[in-house]
DNA sequence: AATGAATGAGAATTCATTCAT
DNA sequence: AATGAATGAATTCTCATTCAT
């Protein structure tokens, strides 16, 4: 009977938060952030409770919307290690088109305000998408005691690949190739094909 | 007569702010830094005229402590790869064995608030560096368009490194063996020794 | 055809308010007061055009209702000490078991929202029970001059029990009694009985 | 060496409290505060870390006040009678003289912001002054069981008569001569002089 | 009439920096 | 040189009230 809460305000107010938080890292004020979205100070805190809810929110999002990518990026792949190398190009590719998403998700990543909760809940978003990737991955990345640092040196190769591709995007094609080649050398199983 | 400036006070300043800002991030207060440091609130602003400044100082002041380090645990290496490997141990070793140090590095990384020129100085601190470990390397990473992104994987996966080493101590020397053969697959020339 | 108003939701708004002053004072939220009595947020200005005619609906409210109870509890008495014995008694015990009502009512009459029209209002309320209580008041109390202020010792001798009472709910006829005694010997004329 | 922290801003800033909690309640903003102690809004919180914790220094200076006062006022009486007398006509006169000071205690004293451990500062403050009132009261409020409620009453008549003497200053004899009577009545040991 | 989303003016508090001592 | 008091702009969040539905 009221008006009903607006999805494209708090579209718009995740929007402007990429963006500020990606330019000002999360100290980016909520004042800028609704401004930015078209909306009073207050109707931010009408969507989100709190800034810590905003950007928990926030990153659930971006990383929501880069697993969809990666794992609609797989299409008719066979070969691990061609499916591995459509999911990296998706990802590397979201990150080029999305470089204030990926700026922020980092930013985010290391600020503490990311609760675990919220960790989980990513991790636990898109199980396949790991599975996919790890059927050609090195033994003693399989293991309960490195499968969580093979994941996190595969992360932080993509991230330094998305860095560059963003920065160059007319070499984005060289360097996501290379970038593949470097993390697939680094945690394929040797002989994997 | 006025008294000089004290290199202690600067020490204990530049001490005090690496633990803040590993703890608290880059928003650690001027007055917690100087408190810590146990100097007066004003005091910080006679050694530093800006907190910016002193980021960017202590950026400097952290990443040679780690260079210097690094260069140092070289030792009698021959082969590249000992070499190389020497290095790489060393780093991983100045992260464990100074945490906050390291971690306060990685939230300065990406906090803008590090100036261009201060990176820079920090690429032209130890050219010899550079120089050992790229002997080895692929030489597709020892072309102009592409060397930066080498090094930049480099430091991606040793900080990823750094990261898990840290966490679990006991486990360090593993993971850092783990990682510098993801490394050394990933970067190296195929058939270097 | 337009609903008429609800006597009940304003009953349930009253409701909510004398509890939530009582608990938090006047500085309790209309969203809460609102959402306790099961309205909505706008809906509680449909009944009360502003915070501050809320507070003074709610004061008018709970006086008269303490008024009723007071008359109500005359009962047969005769002789005027009894008569206002059993005055006091009620009074007492309509707050003992009121605790929230007679509490907002003490955060109320000290919060300069309550008009000066309101306060005369309800002087208005019920002259007889004024009245009846004076008619053993001494000689001083009934004069013009010191009437109001016979009247506010009372008063304040009679909230001072109430805290007591309410406090202590099981020695609440002993404080009372006590009261009562402490009150009549301070303002009943010397040889009334 | 630096600035002293200047005692007359701490007085300005609690007088300036006084009056703006006597006028607008425990509501008054510390922008306000501030303004009228004439110091910027940041320096009241380096004398007062909390809004909270201005309020429970400025309850423990006014009760202070209030009690030196009190006990200053025996001057040279001496039967129970008379020292009782002198207590309660300098309370009155205190009261009268900062119709500030003693509304702003009543609206705190409602408040709970008051902690506690404050209201217990303000007991143990004068113990002598309970001491000499109390020869003369009624037994009954001399046991355990019932002496606060004793206190509250004198309290709360006290407080009647100061609230009645500060409105018509020019019969605040009359008043503060009329509340003394009725106390006495009410609380005194009956064959008291 | 009822709803609850939207608003924007405050509120308390923090903080980098300046300046009197 | 060192201190720490003083500052006031900026921050997050609340809330009475309005208004579209």
């Amino acid at each position: 009977m009221a008006r009903p809460k607006s999805e494209d305000k708090k579209q718009a107010l995740l929007e402007a938060a990429t963006v500020a938080i990606a330019q000002q890292g999360i100290a980016a004020s909520t004042a800028l952030i609704a401004r930015s979205a078209g909306v009073a100070e207050g109707t931010l805190f009408r969507y989100f409770t709190t800034k810590d809810d905003l950007l928990n929110a926030l990153y659930l999002h971006l990383k929501s919307s880069l697993c969809e990518t990666m794992l609609a990026g797989i299409g008719s792949a066979v070969t691990p290690k061609d499916v591995t190398r459509c999911v990296w190009n998706s990802f590397i590719d979201w990150g080029v088109r999305n470089p204030s998403g990926s700026k922020a998700i980092r930013r985010m990543t290391v600020s503490e305000k990311i609760t675990p909760e919220t960790k989980q809940q990513v991790a636990d978003m898109f199980p396949e998408l790991n599975k996919l990737c790890q059927r050609s991955v090195r033994a003693v990345f399989l293991s309960d005691a490195y499968r969580a640092f093979g994941d996190a040196l595969f992360m932080s190769l993509a991230e330094t690949t998305i860095d560059f591709a963003s920065h160059e995007p007319e070499r984005a094609a060289e360097l996501t190739a290379l970038g593949f080649e470097a993390m697939w050398l680094a945690l394929a199983e040797e002989n994997a094909q």
